[in-house]
DNA sequence: GCGATCAGTT
DNA sequence: CACAACTGATCGC
């Protein structure tokens, strides 16, 4: 939700998506796209007065955003005041102060932002310097890199501030399947079920705005059913969008809504108020697309999840993840960074922690400054690029990732005292005063970086949640590794000694951290990844058979959100230890190895077929020759096996930065992680001495290679 | 009666 | 968690 005030500081005659209050005064008014929280005031009296007062005052948008504005007949009063801008085409705009005459000239262009049909980025160019106004938006990693108009020449413009969509800018966003991921999942599912019968129907229980339309459209193009929706007639001048929606409701693809749809629902009822057709009752599934993530790279989850017995969530989100965030401020590289929305769980702060380090200013005096600290005798030797300064930051000041002290250093340095012998006067007010808050809790110079656990993210509200059982996650690479963590922790609080494998996977996580910040770009979902060995659950995972809750794998796999509560309860057994050394070793590795290209390409050149900035004029022109055509099988009556492969490919889709940065952990790590599943086991009192080792920041690489 | 705001719901 | 929107209660003009 945008709390965005509607100005930014160099430009403040104009407003941006706020039209109440002091924006009231404003020469010119933009909009950047057509969500109500961003269209506050636009249509309240005294902005209308306003206008009437007025020949000058215009509010900037989109061509399609014009559309979907007036047909509305709320915002019509605006028809004569709205100046339709072409995507990616720099124009000039005179901003004249109508009482003094004053006049000021800037140049704005629109740039794609990914987030709903219509939604772009304003870049404002003038004499106060370049700013970057994001609205809201979702852009994969590597699209920025793409946007010609950021460019000048080869190099990316001088940006001054980016006003910047925050809404996932929270390391327990880290990664959100890609549009495609989730697109297919969702195609998959409603093509199994489609299929079956003309009385199998899909809804699709879609908030009320805009942004769905997407999936509507490549819903339609792939398998030849409109989609039925209350209203169309926004879309009455984009024939790329009209094609595939219908006011009929025969259609077995549905995203009407009723106020009562969920009561509708189930009385087997669409929203619409279908119930049968030709007298045989239809039968109902219901996808609600939601926004699923995986907390950093340690959980994963189905695109699809399956929440009840006819209920399905599917994995959507407007807006970009923590990982896509980084990638697109890293790659901007602008002086100031502004959020426009305060983060969910998170303050303010919390965010700049995160953002700051990416932008230029970080660097100036004022700000806090990181050097390389003596003491962090296992962070990489690599060249401390800026990247580096910034995990020494996100490290040390950001509880985002909590960071675990290594073993016994409580006992070596008492709080308090050893955290800022490097730092401390380098660090301005504000960071001192909350490492003073979080000090005795976690913050120390020694620390490993942790991955977070989103321990309180049980989100699933309603539905009859199937339950995860500890076998479910047997082989699951990543999360056994996780629990390995956790096991380790508590083992230390109890003084036990941790079990050595545990102990170096945790360290390989820590590698997978860093490596991963500091190659944003190179961290990209994972494509469809072959499956560990858990074909045993997954197989019962189909809808269509009914199974009951307790058999379906993809259910139980919600991971994201389920995950934490279930980590600690895990058990590791020896077997599955051995899995585990295989999963995250031997065939991790070579995974990898034959991933890396096929991830190389996808960055350089997404998968736009299927996702065209519904905002621009041009996209009523919606090419429908299609690469994923060919993904039709024909096999219609094979729906039953067919959703099967849908969720196990789904399902089990171990995340490819994991993959990656498991094989980069093994070739840089100061541990010398012994490579292969059998290495010797360390004696307790080898192990012992070896901690005290590390305790005191020694090196044990010597030991170890003895070991 | 309308609009703004807030709490609650989906 | 929140998304993005809707509903209903309250308050002020």
């Amino acid at each position: 939700m945008s709390r965005f005030g509607g100005r930014v500081r160099e430009y403040p005659s104009v407003s941006i998506d706020r039209f109440d209050r002091d924006n009231l005064r404003a020469r010119a008014y933009f909009l950047s796209h057509c969500h109500k929280d961003h269209m506050k005031g636009l249509r309240a009296p005294a902005l209308k007065r306003r206008l009437e007062g007025s020949l000058n005052v215009k509010l900037y948008c989109s061509p399609v955003t014009k559309e979907l504005l007036l047909t509305s007949r709320k915002y019509k009063f605006w028809e004569n005041h709205i100046v339709a801008l072409e995507v990616e085409t720099p124009t000039q705009i005179s901003l004249v102060d109508e009482t003094s005459g004053e006049k000021e000239d800037i140049e704005v262009t629109l740039l794609p932002a990914g987030h709903c049909p219509g939604s772009v980025m304003f870049l404002f160019e003038g004499d106060k310097g370049t700013v970057l106004y994001t609205g809201d938006f979702r852009l994969a990693k590597g699209e920025a890199a793409r946007m010609e108009l950021l460019h000048s020449g080869t190099r990316v413009k001088d940006i001054q501030s980016v006003y910047l969509d925050t809404t996932f800018c929270d390391p327990k966003f880290y990664h959100i399947p890609s549009r495609e991921e989730c697109l297919n999942g969702i195609l998959e599912l409603v093509r199994s079920w489609t299929s079956l019968t003309p009385y199998h129907v899909v809804w699709l229980n879609c908030k009320a705005a805009y942004g769905y339309e997407y999936l509507f459209i490549n819903l339609s193009e792939e398998l030849g059913i409109k989609v039925h929706v209350n209203k169309l007639d926004m879309f009455r001048n984009m024939p790329d969008i009209l094609y595939h929606v219908t006011t009929d409701r025969h259609t077995q693809i549905h995203a009407c809504r009723h106020p009562r749809d969920e009561e509708y629902l189930r009385g087997n009822r669409l929203p619409c108020g279908m119930t049968c057709q030709n007298g045989t009752p239809l039968h109902i599934i219901s996808i609600k697309p939601s926004t699923m993530w995986f907390g950093e790279r340690i959980k994963r989850t189905n695109v699809i999840v399956r929440t009840g017995e006819t209920t399905y969530r599917a994995c959507f989100s407007f807006h970009s993840s923590y990982s896509e965030i980084k990638d697109f401020l890293s790659y901007i590289r602008p002086v100031n960074v502004y959020p426009n929305v305060p983060p969910v769980g998170g303050t303010e702060d919390k965010v700049m922690e995160i953002l700051k380090p990416l932008c230029r200013s970080y660097r100036r005096n004022l700000e806090p400054r990181y050097k390389p600290l003596g003491t962090l005798k296992r962070v990489h030797k690599r060249e401390l690029s800026d990247t580096d300064e910034d995990d020494l930051f996100d490290s040390e000041l950001t509880s985002a990732r909590p960071k675990i002290p290594k073993l016994q250093r409580e006992e070596s340095r008492p709080p308090n005292t050893g955290h800022s012998e490097n730092a401390e006067e380098n660090i301005n007010e504000s960071t001192e005063s909350y490492k003073a808050t979080a000090a005795n809790t976690s913050l120390k110079v020694d620390f490993m970086d942790c991955e977070e656990s989103n321990d309180d993210d049980d989100n699933d509200e309603e539905e009859e949640s199937e339950i995860n059982t500890a076998e479910d996650f047997s082989y699951e690479p990543d999360a056994t590794c996780t629990s390995n963590f956790n096991r380790i922790m508590s083992d230390q609080q109890d003084g036990d000694i941790p079990c050595w494998d545990a102990f170096f996977k945790c360290n390989k996580l820590e590698e997978s951290s860093e490596n991963e910040d500091n190659f944003p770009s190179s961290a990209d979902a994972g494509g469809s990844q072959p499956l560990f060995s858990d074909s045993d659950g997954v197989s019962d995972s189909t809808h269509i058979s009914s199974q009951n809750s307790s058999q379906s794998t993809h259910i139980s796999e919600q991971g994201s959100q389920g995950w934490d509560s279930q980590m600690d309860t895990v058990l590791i057994t020896s077997q599955e230890r051995n899995a585990l050394d295989w999963s995250c070793l031997g065939r991790g590795g070579s995974r990898a190895v034959a991933s890396v290209p096929q991830e190389a390409a996808k960055d350089t050149q997404p998968d736009n077929s299927r996702w065209k900035p519904l905002s621009q004029d041009r996209s009523c022109a919606y090419d429908g020759a299609h690469d994923l055509k060919s993904k039709d099988t024909g096999d219609v009556e094979a729906g039953a096996a067919h959703v099967q492969d849908v969720l196990v490919e789904l399902s089990d889709n171990p995340r490819t930065p994991d993959l990656e940065l498991r094989r980069d952990s093994q070739s840089s790590s100061d541990f010398e992680i012994p490579s292969t599943p059998d290495a010797k086991v360390p004696q307790p009192d080898k192990l012992h001495s070896l901690y005290k080792k590390l305790a005191a920041g020694e090196s044990i690489l010597k030991e170890k290679k003895v070991s």
